[in-house]
DNA sequence: GTAACGTACAACCAAATGGTTGCACAACGA
DNA sequence: TCGTTGTGCAACCATTTGGTTGTACGTTAC
């Protein structure tokens, strides 16, 4: 998930996605590399669930899943959340020893 | 720092160094691989600042710093908010025509 | 003083990544 | 029907990545 973050173009491809459902050639014609290159980029992100594709005639409209988002973000407060502790931890030790 | 993130042995670097401050070797003598292969992943996350490292005699030892992490999740969060912000702008619209 | 320890860094290697072109194929439009 | 459009995938290529070993050098211990 986070090697699907990693890369620029794929935030960006989250970040449009977001906004508004938008097909893959849409997609592919806001970047100067060719068709397959995003074509890529979307799959990578479909594979890290970070998007999902809906079938509509010959197109495949892409939006982004808030879901996968917050799980990331989640997963980075979790490592938040351990700091917390230890300085929870850190505080309960002050308090034994004033 | 997406890219940082984006490897196991990182991530859980991280985490060991947010629980406690540990020298390179610690961090080392923990997986299975050369030290110097470590010291690589320290060097990556030090680049993306998602760790710092202080002198100690000949150690160098490693913590978490927390406040990297909380931009990671902020910029997560603002991914979030822009979905929200489509949610916002659709239930705008459907109060307007109810 | 010297041996051992902790770290950094260079050189090298295999595999993954990010790009390309080309091709196949289904769906649409004239 | 037939050309065009939208998509996916394979093959290929250069660069990056994640690992290795070896070397150098400052610090510590004896």
């Amino acid at each position: 998930m986070f090697q699907a973050l990693a890369a620029a173009t794929r935030r960006d491809i989250l970040r449009r996605t977001i906004d508004r459902e938008q097909s893959v050639s849409d997609l592919a014609s806001e970047y100067d590399m060719s068709f397959a290159a995003v074509q890529k980029h979307v799959a990578v992100l479909e594979a890290a669930h970070l998007i999902v594709k809906r079938a509509e005639g010959r197109e495949r409209l892409v939006r982004a899943n808030p879901e996968m988002i917050a799980r990331a973000r989640a997963l980075l407060a979790h490592y938040e959340a351990l700091w917390r502790g230890r300085v929870d931890r850190l505080d309960a030790l002050l308090a034994e020893n004033p």
